[in-house]
DNA sequence: TCGAAGATTGTCT
DNA sequence: GACAATCTTCGAG
């Protein structure tokens, strides 16, 4: 296992720390087992003048975590039955942070079966937000944990060229819905939407 | 206390 | 491709 990321990763520009993180390695452990993938798919969300970002709202007790330790995990719950797992960064002095989208299973491939029922293959496994954080067994108890030190870690990867990364606008949101923020390893078979040349 | 919206997913047509 | 499921969060009254 490569070592875990340092804070200083985080303490950069959450574009660059978004596109930094593909080939990286969420990793978690939980009392059923180790599970990890290959991060192949992420989104920069900016802070309070970002109008898709949580922090727009200001500061209350669910975005409470995006106003953490760069390098801490923002893990918050929508649409009443899904979680979501972000990296905190810090641009500016600004509460933002990169959301994990997608990921290429790795470790603990029986796991993830096991918890994600409705699955037809390992692509299904982890290829959107709310998925890759039931295979990873990812839940709120995880929210504001240190991404260096903890059941929840990211780890240094594999090198992504520039020629096969990607960006395009963000997916799932009614704001600021034209920003291209979402970074993508075109190579990837475990995106959430597949890549269609950038059209 | 109530109502509306949400960084999604799975199912049905 | 369209839509329902499901419930937490937050602002308004």
């Amino acid at each position: 296992m490569c070592a875990a990321l340092a804070a200083s990763f985080y303490e950069r520009r959450t574009e660059r720390v978004a596109r930094d993180l593909l080939g990286a390695v969420l990793r978690c452990e939980t009392p059923d087992g180790v599970a990890s993938g290959r991060i192949v798919e992420t989104e920069a969300y900016l802070g309070e003048h970002d109008g898709a970002c949580h922090a727009a709202v200001g500061r209350t007790p669910r975005t409470e975590g995006l106003y953490g330790e760069p390098g801490t995990a923002y893990v918050y719950f929508t649409y009443g039955m899904h979680w979501c797992a972000n990296a905190v960064t810090r641009r500016a002095g600004l509460p933002s942070a990169v959301l994990i989208r997608a990921l290429e299973p790795l470790e603990g491939l029986e796991l993830m079966a096991r918890r994600r029922p409705n699955a037809a293959d390992a692509r299904d496994f982890a290829n959107g937000p709310a998925k890759l954080c039931a295979a990873l067994g990812i839940t709120g108890a995880l929210n504001g944990v240190p991404l260096r030190r903890s059941r929840l870690t990211i780890h240094r990867g594999i090198s992504i060229p520039a020629r096969e990364v990607a960006v395009t606008p963000r997916i799932g949101i009614t704001k600021a819905v034209d920003w291209p923020l979402r970074w993508i390893w075109t190579e990837s078979e475990y995106l959430s939407r597949p890549f269609n040349g950038g059209a």
